[in-house]
DNA sequence: TGTACATCAGTGAACGCGCGTTCACTGATGTAC
DNA sequence: TGTACATCAGTGAACGCGCGTTCACTGATGTAC
């Protein structure tokens, strides 16, 4: 009760594990599984201290050097897995979808169900800080090129208009928006949890369909968005 | 060098300041203040610890327990004064924008251009891990209460239609979305960066535009999304 | 006007803590001769 | 088959660090008598 360490962090004493020869990097995987769990059970990044995850295999701390370079490293081992994770969760909704703009939606909601069922993991991959280039550009040839992909056959299914990366990144902000809030601010006085994610999905894809559809209308001369919706109402009446 | 504190939050010596008699609570607002730069100019709320915050005043550490109960309270000290700025910015946006429909841009815009050019203290505000539901109360009643009005009037002028506060939540997504995207990501290889932002709040406006355009057309049986698409285009041709 | 005293604002030194990391080591396992 | 040796996998103890917080204190300022 006095410490602030939470319970997960701590319980495991893990029956102690003896060695084993030619067996070695085993113990690499045993330790990528400690930090994952150990980010699920506490929810918090700061709980995941080296010496939670030697505790909770059972082994010594400075083992896990002998496994990864430093802390940094085995934390972006962590988010490698977990991306690769979220890539599979929106790989497998966009094809079970009927074409590709209902595979839009599929993979939106999919998004944003996997933050939500691995909060602290998505909040590690999105909301932390971090140093290079490097790990931004491993996204973009993962989930989110997938998710590029789908809009591009969108658009050539002319569904959708625009450039597909743009188009890609506005959905993205739309997903993770209410992901993040609901995960940030899990006691805001939201509007029903599911219907706020799949309205919003909604929106998004609404949004840029609706505007695929005034690309032949002449523009006004107002702000962009109630131009756009001048021609909404041009277009229905 | 060899340290990893940044330079700003060990520069400032600052002048030693001498006492005073009934000026106690001056203190109090100076504190306030280097905490938030010290957000600014680091980059990083692990910066602000209560030596450097001290240490930018000139005072010693002990003294900041004077005025604030303990660190915590300190920083949600800090974060009423950024949720109150950014509450003023996007009335004043809103205010000057012509109808209440234009005003949704406007403050969607403040408010993404305000979470870039603060974007620790936005970070902070809205990504930082939080114990009771009482901060997230606060949010309700400022910000996100003129946004909600704001919605209000669209409902009532007939260009949107729904659930105030819930049409505003997914606004909020959308422009929280593109916020913290480009923030916790500046290294992503985004589209410009104006368009983004500009293009992610008109697909939202428009997205709630279209969807109350289409509520007296009635529903196919597919998914949600290609439904309401499908209901676009037959409203079209 | 002079003096004792309460209070206000702030200080200096120390506390214990958990952290990431390093280093010299141990002991089991396989291999060379 | 027996023995010396290299290597592999992991250990125990210690390192220095910066942190939030506490505590007994100081000294200037105002007030009561």
């Amino acid at each position: 009760m006095s410490s602030s360490v939470p319970e997960a962090a701590r319980a495991a004493p893990a029956p102690r594990r003896r060695a084993a020869r030619g067996r070695g990097p085993e113990l690499r995987g045993e330790l990528l599984r400690a930090a994952t769990d150990l980010l699920s059970e506490t929810g918090d990044v700061e709980a995941m201290s080296l010496r939670a995850v030697a505790g909770r295999v059972g082994v010594s701390v400075p083992s896990i050097y002998l496994h990864f370079a430093d802390k940094e490293t085995l934390l972006e081992a962590v988010c490698e897995e977990v991306f690769d994770a979220l890539h599979a969760r929106m790989r497998a909704a966009g094809e079970q979808a009927p074409d590709a703009f209902e595979g839009l939606y599929a993979q939106g909601m999919a998004y944003v169900h996997f933050a939500l069922e691995n909060p602290e993991q998505y909040r590690v991959l999105m909301m932390r800080r971090h140093d290079g280039p490097g790990a931004d550009l491993e996204i973009a040839t993962g989930a989110f090129g997938y998710l590029v992909a789908s809009v591009r056959a969108c658009v050539e299914q002319g569904v959708l208009a625009g450039e597909p990366v743009a188009l890609a990144a506005r959905l993205w902000a739309a997903a993770h928006g209410v992901a993040a809030l609901l995960i940030a601010k899990p006691h805001f006085p939201w509007p029903d949890r599911e219907a706020f994610i799949s309205d919003t999905i909604c929106m998004a894809g609404l949004g840029l369909a609706a505007a695929a559809r005034l690309e032949d209308t002449p523009p006004g001369d107002g702000m962009p968005l109630p131009d756009l919706v001048a021609r909404l109402d041009r277009l229905r009446g």
